[in-house]
DNA sequence: ACTTGACCTGTTATGATATTACATTCATAT
DNA sequence: ATATGAATGTAATATCATAACAGGTCAAGT
């Protein structure tokens, strides 16, 4: 029996291959039919700018800057001042379907829409494709060094900057 | 025998207790000492407005933004543009002498100057109090969740947000 | 049908963070 | 003393982010 940890996590968590080939249209396809069901089931509403900017981010496996999203948006026809952006991409943070890079002040589209998982990013330095890793086993490890020092961690940030394999075999 | 990692590692990693109590004012000049003796022994200059700079980090256990540090160098009489500030902090932070907090977009002095370590930050949302943790632990599990990809982890950062002892007996 | 109220979008304006480019000064080594 | 490279000062600009307010949409309750 698999024993899922949480009731959204019906599905176990599939390993999205970010720098290895993969059919990306359905990648992107079942990501937006994810993003659906997780918003219906929370009655919230994923508006035609919500779903615009989720679907330009999940346009490839990269970190996009809020002012990138908004000049797509508005060329789009949708406004073209920074809060439109802001935003939706707000929106899909809270709501797990993006996540935010803290060290490109840029956003991402998640892989894992509507499972539970604890995301660390793998960045790869030259194409600045990002590919979320669990961060369960890492966190663990953080629970350790900062409970002798009595600090209850309650949100954290992992990013790894490096070489994805692509980029490593072209620059060898 | 302790089996040093590093040369420049000769003494242990020491905690500093910055959510506990502590003799500040010897933590500080302690680790104003270390960097004169890091910089000393690379052939690096610890100008006044570097020094400057890494004493005002040092006042307190908090990260500061570079206007923050720039306002109260130019009190100081040092430049008050942006880059005096930046740029000291930057070297400050190339040569380990302090630290960039991503989440903060913020700056504090390491607790460690001179020592081998891979920090991870444990971050206060209440007091803004930022201790230093161990991060090898963490990354070692990191590493073994980016083998599988191919993915070649260069740099890390690790920042968790939480609670500090103090604030948290506060809260309860 | 009408009103209400919550939520969403658009816009203006501003604030916060960071870098580029260039002029000047300083430390050091011929 | 003089040439060199490093460090600092300054102006201008780029980039990232939010506050405040106005109008529009939509569904619930009357
Ligand atoms: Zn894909
Ligand atoms: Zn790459
Ligand atoms: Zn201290
Ligand atoms: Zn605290």
């Amino acid at each position: 029996m698999p024993t899922p940890q949480n009731p959204a996590d019906a599905t176990a968590m599939m390993p999205v291959p970010a720098f290895a080939a993969h059919d990306h249209a359905h990648c992107t396809a079942d990501a937006l039919t994810r993003a659906e069901a997780v918003t219906a089931a929370a009655g919230l509403r994923l508006t035609p700018v919500r779903r615009r900017v989720l679907e330009i981010l999940l346009e490839e496996h990269r970190a996009l800057g809020a002012y990138d999203v908004l000049a797509r948006l508005a060329t789009d026809g949708f406004g073209n001042q920074p809060p439109v952006a802001y935003r939706a991409l707000e929106f899909l943070v809270e709501h797990g379907l993006a996540h935010r890079i803290q060290r490109l002040n840029a956003f991402t589209a998640c892989t894992h829409p509507g499972e539970a998982h604890a995301p660390a990013f793998l960045i790869c330095r030259t194409c600045a494709t990002v590919a979320e890793a669990e961060a369960a086993p890492a966190r663990a490890a953080l629970d350790t060094a900062a409970a002798p020092l009595g600090f209850v961690i309650e949100r954290i940030t992992i990013e790894a900057m490096g070489l994805c394999p692509k980029c490593r075999d072209a620059s060898a």
